[in-house]
DNA sequence: TTAGGGTTAG
């Protein structure tokens, strides 16, 4: 199909390099610059005591901050450097004259503009050169990290010969906190502990970097409590910065008690909040809509002589969307549009978004329109917000068209808008728009994530594409990317429908392998699939994992099946196996017995009481499938194996298989002394059509066989009498 | 003399 080359490129579009690209194509668009520009107007202690010259300026000519210290020449050289046209031959030229130090500013310098490229060039000359200190690596380190380039400053520092740069707390902060920047929280907390091992003494800032990662990982709060933990136990005190990081994570972890107690700490322990500390808190009462508290912790704001911004009045927004209080919401992005903080898309966001979700679409709509007509400019954000909303509401049309009208006046795409747009064309069935999204994915070099898969999966099979739905899970599946179960059975069922049960097997087996409880009915499904469409050995293998949670007439049928038609070979293994599942677990085999009727059975039944031999007599006047019983409950302890007809029957069967090859002879005599071992005996049917075929196997070792059988059921029998 | 932070939207 000539869809299926186009997707079949896009979705195998090689995978980029660990962790590095992944965390990068899922970030959100740029932001707006910093909403706190004149940070040093936060009373609290600031790390670093500059001199106010430092301070003051932002500019990127750093020369003339650290060149206040230096020798004209070297002031020459650093500027010379910086605005150097030929990288190269200017350090070549100057090499006599900067050191170390010089150097510093001068990557730095490069560092704080973001010229990347530079940064590595300088570094590498700097490291060949020696003219490297603790100070070049932790600068470099850090800005191989706002690069988004863990890889090089992981190879940077594990090329560090010095001991005593390895365990420099800078450095190693520098190394922990890039890759915590780049979604390493594991791996940081990781080399954390060999740090300790290694002789790093952690002060604050080591805990505060490894702090920051707890914000977005799961179980962040109890980590952090760890963290916290440690450093009070080494003597160091919570900061500002701190009760920030700790604050934030109570907020994304949704934990509103927890940030309160921090905040009531922080302000025992003398240490006054900042807008940030105020607008964690406000976030975390977010969580509930918990307005009350909201408007308190403001007014509390502003008796501390703190003044809302946009974004504590945004969040306030928020905790009123959350609260479901509209009206409220309204009147406050009035406010904020009177302020002139309504200029970009998020309050109009907060409300569209909290307003869909509660069914008010067109409410929600008008929002959007009023905004489009303010001209405030979009990101993409409201678009996504209300397509999504559409397609969940089910207006497809609404959501395609809106798609479209993003993709004609946009040109901006992430990996959430893309899933967004392809969502919008898949539920409306527009094959082209679909291929055009996955050829923008490829081209834009965006991994296709989770959800990308699941629509793409969802589309196929509802047009009935099932080999690409196939592809595309196998797709997901070797991307490391969980499956979905409802999803993949719908996809088994429809596989199998087609006539392509293995790819339905294959199916199974991924989810099997991606998903560790499945529902108990799947196996079950599964094995009835394969056992009507007679790939017995695929079925074997469902059936001996998973006997347990299969009714026993699936069981049955398979048995019946295998014995008919199975490979010869495997007959006897699969006897076994289905003996010892019996054994192992019957824990569906639930009978309900009429104790006369049973002697002897081989299998254990209750604990009450305990019967050893299988009584194979002829005359059972019950079919087999009568006496098996599907599980009534956990109460109904007399879970059982299964009744004596059926095992009658497989015997039987089996028998008639070898009988007809007799090639088999091993494998015949081999059932035989393993069912006296076992203590089942043959039924007259069995043994009359043995002993009619005896020739072929050789008389008298058939007679040796069911004479064996005899004296082990006797013997078996004399046992059980005595009980 | 180099390392840390926290607030709002899909």
């Amino acid at each position: 199909m000539e869809v299926f080359v186009v997707g079949g490129s896009s979705l195998s579009h090689p995978t980029t390099p660990i962790s590095v690209h992944n965390y990068s194509s899922s970030s959100t668009p740029p932001l707006s610059p910093s909403l706190f520009p004149n940070k040093n107007n936060n009373n609290n202690n600031r790390r670093r005591r500059l001199p106010s010259a430092w301070t003051k300026t932002k500019s990127p000519k750093l020369a003339s901050k650290g060149g206040a210290f230096l020798s004209p020449s070297r002031r020459a050289a650093i500027i010379e450097l910086q605005e150097a046209s030929d990288l190269a031959s200017s350090l070549s030229r100057l090499e006599g004259t900067i050191q170390a130090q010089g150097l510093n500013i001068v990557l730095r310098h490069f560092g704080e503009l973001r010229r990347w490229k530079d940064v590595i060039q300088l570094f590498d000359w700097m490291q060949k050169h020696g003219k490297v200190n603790v100070a070049s690596y932790s600068s470099f380190i850090k800005y191989m990290g706002k690069s988004l380039n863990p890889m090089k400053a992981l190879e940077v520092y594990n090329g560090i010969q010095d001991d005593s740069i390895r365990r420099n707390v800078s450095v190693c902060n520098s190394i922990l906190g890039c890759m915590i920047k780049n979604g390493k929280f594991e791996s940081s907390i990781k080399l954390f502990d060999q740090m300790k091992k290694d002789g790093l003494t952690p002060d604050v800032v080591t805990y505060s970097t490894l702090l920051s990662g707890c914000i977005k990982v799961k179980d962040g709060f109890s980590k952090a409590t760890r963290l916290i933990r440690e450093l009070e136990s080494n003597g160091l005190e919570m900061d500002s910065v701190i009760y920030g990081t700790v604050l934030a994570i109570c907020a994304s972890h949704k934990l509103c008690e927890e940030a309160e107690m921090y905040f009531q700490k922080m302000k025992d322990r003398g240490c006054s909040p900042n807008l940030f500390h105020y607008s964690s808190l406000l976030n975390a009462y977010s969580v509930d809509g918990n307005q009350m508290k909201a408007d308190e912790l403001i007014e509390d704001m502003k008796s501390a002589g703190l003044l809302p911004n946009k974004v504590i009045l945004t969040t306030l927004l928020k905790v009123y969307v959350r609260g479901g209080l509209f009206e409220k919401s309204r009147k406050l992005l009035a406010e904020l549009q009177a302020l002139g903080h309504a200029e970009d898309e998020m309050p109009y966001c907060l409300l569209m978004d909290g307003l869909a979700k509660e069914g008010h679409i067109s409410e929600a709509k008008a929002i959007f329109d009023e905004m489009k007509a303010k001209g405030v400019k979009s990101d993409g954000y409201s678009y996504s917000i209300m397509i999504s909303a559409y397609c969940r509401s089910e207006l497809l049309e609404e959501a395609k068209q809106l798609a479209k009208d993003y993709e004609d006046n946009y040109d901006k795409y992430d990996l959430v808008m893309l899933n967004t747009l392809l969502r919008a064309y898949c539920n409306t069935g527009e094959m082209e728009n679909v291929m055009e999204m996955l050829k923008k994915m490829d081209k834009l070099a965006i991994s296709p994530d989770w959800n990308t898969f699941h629509i793409l999966v969802k589309y196929f099979c509802k047009e009935k594409y099932y080999q690409l739905a196939y592809r595309t899970v196998e797709d997901m599946h070797n991307k490391g990317h969980p499956l979905d179960e409802e999803l993949c059975s719908s996809l088994i069922l429809q596989l199998a429908h087609v006539g392509e049960s293995l790819k339905a097997f294959s199916v199974y087996n991924m989810l099997r392998y991606s998903k560790r409880n499945l529902s108990n009915s799947l196996h079950e499904r599964m094995l009835k699939i394969l056992v009507s469409a007679k790939h017995l050995k695929e079925a074997y293998v469902v059936m001996k994992d998973n006997a347990e949670l299969i009714s026993g007439s699936s069981l049955a049928k398979f048995m019946m099946s295998f014995m008919k038609l199975g490979n010869i070979n495997m007959i006897n293994d699969v006897v076994k196996a289905f003996h010892s599942s019996g054994h192992r677990v019957g824990a569906k085999w639930v009978y309900l017995p009429r104790i006369g009727r049973i002697r002897d059975d081989g299998f254990s039944v209750t604990k009450q009481f305990k019967v050893t031999l299988m009584d194979m007599g002829d005359g059972h006047s019950e079919k087999p499938e009568s006496r098996f019983k599907p599980k009534a409950g956990p109460h109904n302890s007399l879970t059982f194996s299964p009744p004596l007809s059926f095992w009658k029957e497989v015997f039987c069967l089996a028998v008639t298989r070898y009988v007809s090859l007799p090639e088999k002879k091993e494998l015949l005599l081999h059932l035989l002394q393993w069912m006296s071992g076992q203590g089942y005996i043959l039924d007259s049917t069995s043994r009359n059509l043995l002993l009619k075929n005896s020739r072929m196997f050789g008389q008298h070792l058939i007679a040796e066989a069911i004479s064996k059988q005899f004296a082990a059921s006797k013997n078996l029998r004399i046992q059980g009498t005595k009980r």
